[in-house]
Formats: C-alpha cells, structure tokens, sequence
DNA sequence: CAGCATCCCATGAGATACTG
DNA sequence: CAGTATCTCATGGGATGCTG
C-alpha cells in the first residue's frame, strides 16, 4: 500500500504530451509493427523474406508497415536496382533502440499469457452465467 | 555491426507464440487502453475521474477499454452499491507489473518523439517532391 | 453516477489483379 | 521480385439518447 503513486509517464504529461505517446505506443505497438521489428532484429532482410517469416500478412499491410516503419526513420530502406529488383530493410539505430523495450514487453506477455487466458475464460464463464440466470 | 542478432523475442517463437505476443501487445498497445493505464498507475479511481484525466475519450470506448482490461486480469472493479452508485477501478498485481515495460516505452517516446516528427517531415517532404517532379 | 443501446460514418485490412 | 491499385467487407469509434 506504499507504491500507487508510480506513474507511467513521470517526466511531464501535459495532455498533449499524453497524446503524442498514446499515438506513437498504438503506432509500435500495432499487431504487424511488432512482428516485422521482431523479425529485423535479427539482421537485415528482404522484402520477400519478411513476408514469409511473419506469416499471415498480406502484401498490402507489409508494404503499409514497412512504410510507415520507414517514415519514424525506424527502418531503412535499400533498393538495388539490379534485375530483378532486390530491397533490404534493416533497422535503424533508432530502431535498433526499440529491441530492449520490446523485448520486455515480449518477456511481459510471455509471463503473464497463460493467467490472462485463464482470467479471461473465468470472466466470460461468469458473464455468460451471469446472463443465463436472472 | 557486431549485434544485429538480438531478438525480440529469444526465449522460443513459434508462429503460435508470436501470434498471441501481437495480439496482446496490441491489446495493450491500444491508445486508449496505454492512457487508461497510466492514470490509473496513480491509484483507485472512478468511472468519472478516469473519464475527465484520461481527456478526448467516448463513454463507449472508455467502458469498451475498461471491460477488456478487467476481463484480461489487468484492473478490478469494485462497485459500491450506494446511491448514486459508485465504482471504482484499480489495476491489480498484475496490472501493476505492467507499469514498468509501459514506463520503458513512454521514455523511448519521449526520447524520439521530436527525431521521429522530424523524421515524417523530411520523408513527407520528400516524396511531395518525388510526386511533383517528373 | 455509471453505464448500455443504437445509429452511422471512417478506417482497417484481406483478396485479387496488374506493373516496372 | 517488389510492389501498386482496386474492390469489398469487417471493425473501430464518435455522437446521441435512455436507464438503474
């Protein structure tokens, strides 16, 4: 009862300071984001590469990604113009910044997914009795 | 050049595993879920106080964000049954332990909130003059 | 006060087909 | 190979109004 008073986001939160970290978490923190950051991590990659190793994504949303990825100056981009086209993405070192955070977040979920599961199909078996009695 | 093969995610990534890392790194990636969090890193609150600190969120996304992270384990409700009523929400142990890897994203956005705005200048502006040249 | 239900529009995101 | 373009459907999310 001695530590509530943590706050996520000491350093100064106006509300618009607030928001800019709202919208740039949701932007990292977005489902195909973390798997392509996760997958370049290892080293830089093509195009049709990364496609394959996250699996599931269409080409459409990649592209999305990595271009927006791009833009945060989170990845680079390199086109050798040879033929056929070839085009490596790697991380930045801003990117590179990014792994730690991540990866305790990763450990974050790793740890806690099996209970959250659990705590979710209590929830929804007590809901669904819930609305069965009355 | 001697590191690019960290992982995100070491400790073993079956496609399964990092399906459900994404999945719930963007449940708690979410906008409104990371700044509900954070107000309530401060210590139990109610409904309305959430309502006013969190600032620009629907009453319907508020109680959507508020259902999801009680259903996942991550705060509790507790309703006193006076009148008017009152409920009050608070992040559990659980929740608590996310306050730290949250606290470790805020700061790198903190660090690269002006780069990466910067960054989005320069990438805009130059694909505004790669549209309007030839 | 704390919420649920509804309407409605904007964006997200998959599938498919085409191109340098 | 590495994309772009379009079509389409599902979901997200705001506004409003009602209820215990």
């Amino acid at each position: 009862m001695s530590d509530t008073h943590i706050d996520v986001c000491e350093g100064g939160h106006s509300p618009e300071e607030r928001r800019a970290f709202a919208e740039i978490l949701s932007r990292i923190g977005d489902k195909w984001t973390v798997l392509v950051v996760g997958v370049l991590a290892h080293g830089p990659m093509r195009y049709s590469q990364i496609f394959k190793l996250v699996g599931g994504v269409s080409q459409r949303m990649l592209t999305l990604t990595l271009k927006s990825l791009e833009r945060d100056g989170i990845i680079r981009r390199t086109v050798y113009p040879t033929n056929p086209p070839r085009v490596d993405y790697e991380l930045t070192e801003r990117g590179k910044t990014l792994i730690v955070p991540l990866h305790l977040l990763w450990t974050w979920a790793q740890t806690n997914r099996a209970a959250i599961e659990g705590t979710r199909r209590d929830f929804d078996h007590q809901r669904s009795k819930d609305g069965a009695a009355a």
